[in-house]
DNA sequence: CGTACTTTTGAATCGCATCAAATCTGGTGG
DNA sequence: CCACCAGATTTGATGCGATTCAAAAGTACG
């Protein structure tokens, strides 16, 4: 492991949690860094040029871009891994990255991202399955998306996000709505209706359907 | 250029219209075949399990998902270019490729594929940057679904999809509705009431915002 | 010139958003 | 331990926008 990086004896565990950044060897990490951004900070701002890469350890943080009325949309959640990797490309971000739990971040410049993709094999092959599982994640979202009701989104949405016909609420119910894009009332409504029905399960932290 | 294709004087200029075919060697496409597929044709089904790549030289193919209910939802429109790449390493398909115009596909075992990528480096950042941009691309269209009004839908499509404020209609307004998840007299209404009002311009082949 | 498809308008209906308000819950400080 | 507070959950009433069903007019193409 990166000397640099093992003095944070802290945050050891936490990238003992990133399989991915094993992949990466000691030269690789040498330039990477290690930052703490508290709730409410931004990792980067819409419209800045992409200079690093940044792999999200704990914490979680959200992809948001504003309307023009002013109503934020999230584009993405994440809770670890890299982030926007897809914006690497472009010439300046698309969108801001706003902190939302306490986060601890290591950032690699992206000379040395791209470096690690030409020459690690197993690293390029993660990256890759990396970005086809998101296009997959991101093509459901919007098929759920496209459904017109309530109860039809939030079905789609235990079948592929969950397993086995349920999901943990390991959060608000509200959060949920957003991601359906639902207002929370409407979701509440309609999980009253269909608990009412016996068309699904609820528990305390679970959702099960039947 | 490989004999085996060449030898196909016909499609010779749809190749010509892949630049990332290009970067793969005679080797590589060795073992490419070329198929002609009518409308209506399946190029791959639901289920079954991932046994080459395929590449779009002419025609047009749809990712489709069916719901329960029946009703088809398009997940991706093709017009060129790799057709699900991003499900090669998936153990099924979770669509069905379905022939919307005449089709012209070059297809190439996986094997070929994943040396490609292990092997040319010009092809693997072809085909890493060809993954980033549909990230992009999907995140864009879920936050377009997002928005309440067909208005604010086309608007967002226009701004996106279009340069410059304006979109060429090469496809009749239907095929627009149903990308912007929306009936086809709501988009009608919706252009009208906008061409009223002066917020957008209409001839027969653009859409420009004013 | 007929046929298939697109475009257009109308009327009725449905589901969700919105606004409002009450209750519940977990966590904090006195 | 309890009072309190912020946020989550829940229910109600109303309105709007899109869907649905229906039908007519326009358009391309053989």
């Amino acid at each position: 492991m990166n000397p640099k990086i093992a003095q944070a004896q802290d945050w050891q565990a936490l990238l003992a949690g990133q399989p991915e950044l094993r992949l990466l060897t000691t030269d690789e990490l040498d330039a990477a860094r290690i930052t703490e951004l508290p709730r409410e900070a931004q990792l980067f701002h819409r419209g800045e040029t992409p200079r690093k890469i940044h792999c999200l350890l704990s914490g979680e943080i959200h992809l948001v871009r504003y309307s023009r009325r002013g109503a934020a949309m999230v584009l993405a959640r994440s809770r670890d891994g890299f982030i926007a990797e897809a914006s690497l490309d472009a010439p300046r971000y698309h969108c801001d990255a706003l902190v939302v739990v306490d986060a601890v971040v290591l950032s690699l410049p992206l000379a040395a991202y791209r470096g690690a993709l030409d020459r690690n094999t197993d690293f390029r092959r993660a990256r890759f399955a990396a970005q086809a599982r998101e296009i997959r994640r991101l093509r459901a979202q919007g098929e759920r998306l496209a459904l017109p009701t309530a109860e039809e989104r939030l079905t789609h949405y235990i079948e592929t996000e969950g397993s086995d016909g349920s999901i943990e609420l390991d959060r608000p119910l509200k959060a949920l709505a957003v991601e359906l894009n639902l207002t929370h009332e409407a979701l509440y409504r309609t999980l009253a209706r269909m608990a009412q029905a016996g068309r699904i399960e609820r528990t305390a932290k679970v959702l099960r359907l039947r």
